[in-house]
Order: structure tokens, then sequence, then C-alpha cells
DNA sequence: GCCGAAATGTAGCGATTGCTACATCTGTGC
DNA sequence: GCACAGATGTAGCAATCGCTACATTTCGGC
């Protein structure tokens, strides 16, 4: 557009996001480890994210103080109603991109890998696009 | 794919790529700056980003340490050998992703917005085919 | 040449996400 | 019931990216 500035539009809105992606990343993660195998555990998380659990735990801390997430010392963690639709509503957008990728011919490993990066950054419109375009 | 952690792969090399994406968005408004005014200074990298100038001053020294850019006190910002290539890299990603996003119906506001925030997320060979399907 | 506005630099604060090291709790096995 | 392994919590450090407030430099207009 404007030769000047650009666009510091997309540039404000990509950045603005990295908190919420990693709340993102975690609701989604408890909600499959309580499927899973019932119990969300601090070290389940660690290992799933590849970080230690101080870290995990201080981002639990966090996302409790969200009302996204439950626990207790020394207590499973649990999702409270607000992170249960979040993490229901990152599920299905995941699983859109995911299979989005995988109709275009990428193979599984791969769009695994650009799912996980790319699902916080595509938008409603194109979402939309992408499940259309994948029958 | 195991259940147990599912995998940690995809989310630790998306995190992993925090501290190059400011890189490559960095090294890329620099060159097009240069190309679009001859000259690319801290303000201008600002107003780019929406960010103040002192966010700018750090991540450009941090840039410059890595060899990516050069300047001096009060000199406009230039790139080096490396960092032209990286420029070149991602504007070239860039492209491809914004134009795929174009050629499957999303306009170009959208797809500007959401070709920022995906590019850095893209793997070599998802590019690839994004390539091969914008024809 | 001087002056003021704009650009740039510096100091210092906060939030977020990493870590290691160490402390404490829990639960299992004996 | 106790001890020990594993899980969890806490303290304190670093890096990155934001900011405001204030200091300094540069540059154009007079």
């Amino acid at each position: 557009m404007s030769s000047p500035a650009r666009d510091s539009e997309p540039h404000r809105r990509t950045r603005r996001d990295h908190a919420s992606e990693t709340a993102e990343d975690y609701v989604e993660a408890v909600a499959e480890l309580i499927a899973a195998r019932s119990a969300c555990r601090v070290t389940d998380l660690a290992k799933r994210f590849g970080v230690s659990h101080v870290t995990v735990n201080r981002i639990v801390a966090r996302l409790q103080g969200e009302g996204l997430l439950a626990t207790a010392p020394y207590q499973p963690i649990s999702l409270t109603a607000k992170g249960k639709r979040l993490a229901a509503k990152c599920k299905q957008r995941h699983e859109i991109v995911y299979r989005f990728l995988l109709s275009i011919g990428i193979d599984e490993a791969t769009a695994a890998i650009d799912a996980e990066g790319i699902e916080h950054h595509v938008s409603p419109k194109t979402l939309r696009r992408f499940e259309e375009l994948t029958d």
C-alpha cells in the first residue's frame, strides 16, 4: 500500500498474539492429556513441550490467573469452562490446518510441525477457505 | 504419534524460532526501506513495526552483533552480506506465501496479515508445494 | 553561525519464557 | 511406618521485547 510504512498493522497484530499463543498451546495440551490419561500433570506438559517443569509451573500459574486453568499445589491441572471453550476452538482450528496441509500433499510429519506453527496466525477467513478446499 | 508426549518436536521447533523471526522481519524491513528510500533509519523501522524507537534500537544492536546489520551511532542502518542473503530468502518466502493465499481466494488485506504471521512457520517442503499450487 | 525540531541514544522499569539448583511434598515398595 | 524416587514448588539468574523519561546529536531554516 503506502510506501513509507507499507503496513505496520500486520506486524503489530502478529506480535500481539505471542502471549495468547502460549495460552492456546497449553489449554489444548491440557485437554488432550486429560482425554488421553484422565489427568494432566506438570511433568506431562513439560515433556510435551520439551521445557523444564519450572517453566510449565509459571505458565500454568499465569493461565490460572487468566481463568483458563484450575489447579492446586501438588494437584493435577484441569480446565475451567472458559479453558474448555478455548481448547475446543484451538483443536478445531488445528485440525483444519493440519488436514488442509495433508490435502495439498504434505506428509504427516511435516504437516504436524507446520500446523503447530501456522495455526495461531491463520485468520478466520483463511481458515474457512482452508476448510472449503480440503474436500 | 506416541500417545505419552505425542510430539514435543513440533512445539520445540516452533518456539525455538521466535528469536530468528525478529531477525528475519527486521532484515527484510531494512532491505525494503533501503530499496524504497535509499536509507533505513531507526524511526522508519519503529513506524514500520509499530514499536518505539528504543525497542528498534536494541534489536538493531543485537542483530548487528549477530552480523546481520551494520550501523554506527546516528547513522543509517545497512545490511551485511549475510543480512542481504537472509533478506532475499525471506522476501522470496514471503512472496510465495502471500501469492499462495491470494491464489486460493483470500483478499489482499487478509493475505498480507496472514502471510506475515505464517511465513516464519512454513517448512521448505510446504513452501515448495505452495509455489507449485499457485500457478 | 544559531536555534529548535526531529532523530537517536541511554537509563531503568516490567512482563514473558527459558534455565539450574535446591527445597519440599507424595506415593510406592519394603 | 519409613525411606527413597519422582513430582512439584521456590529462588534466583539470563535473554528478549515492550515502555516512559530524559539526554544528546543532527540537520534544516533563518
